[in-house]
DNA sequence: TATGAATGAGGCTTCATTCAT
DNA sequence: AATGAATGAAGCCTCATTCAT
C-alpha cells in the first residue's frame, strides 16, 4: 500500500505531473512506464487504469500543458499585452530553465523535438501548444497594430513564430552549453529585432 | 590483402553513415544497434567490432558530422564571406528538412535535444558542433566589421549564437508543423535583424 | 425493492451469457475478465460479487449449459426419440456453427480442449455435460432395442459416445475449415453408421 | 551459461520441441515464452533471436509436425496401405495419448480448438495438416477402389475426412474423461463403418 | 447492489552487449 | 574482418483479484 490516496484523481494526477516531469528531465523515451510509476508511488496497474498507453499519458501531460496555457496557472506567462509582458513571456521560460541549472529545455520542444513520423497524434497536441502560444502573441501584435504602434508592414504571424522559435532555439542552446547567457542574449537579439517594427508612441 | 581494409573501413563507414540517418529520422533513444545492423548490411559482431557501444558510435556519428563541417563536404554550407553565404548557410538546412518532407529536424538538434544529464560526453560533442557553426559564422562578422561594414555596436559572438537559435527553432516549428513555409518566414526574419547591423557600402 | 433483486438477477445473467459466447468464441484462457465485464456491461466489483472467481464463473457458465440441456432450452436438441431427432440433434450443432461463420467450434468441446491437468473442477462439469448428452443418446438407442428395431450386438454407450466423438471431431474440421461442407458429410457418415444397427419394421 | 550447446541449430530446436510438448499439454495461450525458455534452458533473447513471436514459433512448431508427417519420422503413422496400417494409424495416436495418461488430447487438434478469428496463419497450419493426413488416407481408399476392393460408392475424400474427425474426437472425449476405453470404442466403431465399403476379395 | 481504485504478478517483446567461431 | 549465438535486464502492457466507498 504506497500512495493510497483519498481519491483517485489524485493518482491519475501524481502520474500525470510525475510523467511530466520525466519527459522534460529526460524526454519521453528515456522514461519507462516503471519509472513514472515508481516517481508518482502508484502500482503497474493504476497507470493503466488511468492511461491506455504510455502515448496516451503523453497526451495526457500535453493536454494538461494546453490548459496551463489556457488558464495562465502554469509557468507559462502567455498573456501579453504589452512589450515587457512579452519579455516576461521569454523570461518565464529562462527561468524555468535555470530552476534545473539550464540542464533541460523547453518541455514541449523537448517532446517535440524527439517525435517521429509514427508519432503523429502527439505531433498533433505539439502543433496546438505552439499554435496556441502564437496565437497569443500574435494577438498582442495585432492590437498594437490596430492601434498604429506597429509598422503598416509587420506581419503578426511571422512575428509571433519567430518568437517561439528564437524561444525554443535558445533553449536548446542553453541545455546544450548548460549555460544561460547565450539564451537571455539571444532573446534579447529577438526582442530588437522585434521592436524594430514599434512605432514609438510620441 | 588490401581488399579488406577498404571492405572493413566501408563496413565502418556504412555504420556510421546508416546511423546518422537513424538518429536523424527518429532520434538515439529510438534506434536500436539491432536496427542500425539492418539498415547497414552488417552482422551484430561487427557493430561491436567497430564501436566500443553504442554510445561510441554516438559520438563517432558526431565526428563525422564535425569532419564534414571543417571539410565543407557536408550539406552545411558553414563557409560564410558573405550575406548571401549567410543565406545559403540556412538554406542548406531548409533544403535537407525538404528533402525528408518536413518529417526531420536538424539532425544535431535533434541529437541534441534527447540529451540528459548523464550524456556529457555526447554533450561536449554537440557543444563542439554548435561552437563550430558558430565561429564559422562568427568570423564573417568579425571580418565585416573589421571592414567597417558592420555596426560597432554588433556582438558578432551574439548574432552568430543568435543564427544558430533561430536555425533551430525554425526548424523544430517546420518539423512540428511539417511545412517549410514558417521555416522560410522566420529565417529571414532572422536575416532581417541580423542584416539591421550591416553598414551598406557607398 | 424487488427490481434490485430483479436487476441482480440479469447482472448476474448477463455475465454468464456474456461470457458464455466469450468462452465460445475465443476460449477461457483468451477471455479476461475485463473483457467479460466489458461485454456485460457490469463493473468490476460486480463480476466478483456474483462469482468467487474466473474459474467460478466458468463453472456457472457451465452449470448454465447443463441446465439448459436439461431443460432442453438451449440451442442443444437432446430429446432424440427417433432418428430423425438424432439427425436434428446435429443438426442444432452444424446450425450454430453456421450461425458465427463457421469460426467457432463446440462449446463445449472448445471448454473442454484447453482444459489441463490442474482444472479438474471444470473438467468434471465438461464431462458431465458429454455424459448428460450422450445418455439421452444411448436412451433412445436402448428403447429402439427394447422394441427390437435395433441389432442385438449394437452396443448403446459405445454407440452414443460415437455419436458424440463424431460431433466433435466433424465441428473441429469444420472450424479449421471454415466450411460446413465436411462436417456435414462426416455427419451423414456417422448416421449411416448408426444406422447400420437398426433393423427394419416390416 | 545454462545449455550452452555446440551450435545453434540444437538451441533452436530444443525450444521447438520444448514448445511443441508445452502446447500439447496445455494449449498454447497457456504456455508463456518464460515456460519455454525455461523448459529448453535457454536465454529470453535466444527466444526471439530464433523466432520473431511466439506465434512465429507456433508456426515453427507446426511445421515441424509437417516434416514428421511427411517423412513418417513422428509418432503418426499415416502409411497407409492395408486396412491393418489404418488401423495403426488411429492407434498410434491412442498410444501417444496413453502415453500421457489420457491428460492430454491430439496435439494438433488441440491448437486447432483453441484458434480464434485473429489467428488466421496458425489455423492454415493446422489446415494443412489435416488435409496432408486426409490426403494420405484418401489416396488409401483410392487404391483400394482402383483395385476393386471398395464399393463404387464409397466417397474416398470423405472417408478420410470421417477418419480424421472420429479421431480428433475421440481423443477430445479420451482427454476429458481421462479413460482409453470409449476412445478405442469409437475408433473401432469408426473402423466398422469404413470397412462397409470394402468389397472382400474373394 | 454497484462502482471503480488499487495491487502486483506475469505475459510478450526489445535492448545493449559479450562471446565463440 | 566477419558472423551470429548467447545473455539477462528492461520495456510496455494485461491479468486476476481485492479493497474502499
Amino acid at each position: 500500500m504506497k500512495g493510497r490516496s483519498i481519491n483517485g484523481a489524485s493518482t491519475r494526477l501524481r502520474i500525470i505531473l510525475a510523467a511530466a516531469d520525466l519527459f522534460h528531465k529526460q524526454g519521453i523515451r528515456a522514461t519507462s512506464p516503471d519509472e513514472i510509476i515508481e516517481a508518482s508511488s502508484t502500482g503497474k496497474g493504476q497507470f493503466y487504469h488511468y492511461f491506455k498507453s504510455k502515448e496516451g499519458l503523453v497526451h495526457e501531460v500535453l493536454q494538461t500543458h494546453i490548459e496551463a496555457l489556457r488558464a495562465s496557472t502554469g509557468f507559462i506567462k502567455a498573456d501579453v499585452t504589452c512589450w515587457e509582458d512579452l519579455e516576461q513571456f521569454y523570461h518565464s521560460f529562462v527561468e524555468l530553465q535555470k530552476r534545473f541549472h539550464m540542464s533541460r529545455g523547453c518541455p514541449i520542444g523537448t517532446v517535440g523535438n524527439e517525435l517521429s513520423e509514427d508519432d503523429e497524434l502527439i505531433r498533433y497536441d505539439v502543433l496546438l501548444i505552439f499554435e496556441l502560444m502564437k496565437n497569443r502573441l500574435a494577438t498582442f501584435f495585432i492590437k498594437e497594430k490596430a492601434k498604429g504602434r506597429l509598422s503598416p508592414e509587420a506581419e503578426e504571424d511571422r512575428m509571433a513564430d519567430f518568437c517561439i522559435a528564437t524561444l525554443e532555439g535558445a533553449m536548446l542552446l542553453g541545455k546544450i552549453k548548460r549555460d544561460s547567457r547565450s539564451v537571455e542574449a539571444i532573446l534579447k537579439e529577438a526582442l530588437i529585432h522585434l521592436k524594430h517594427y514599434a512605432i514609438p508612441s510620441k
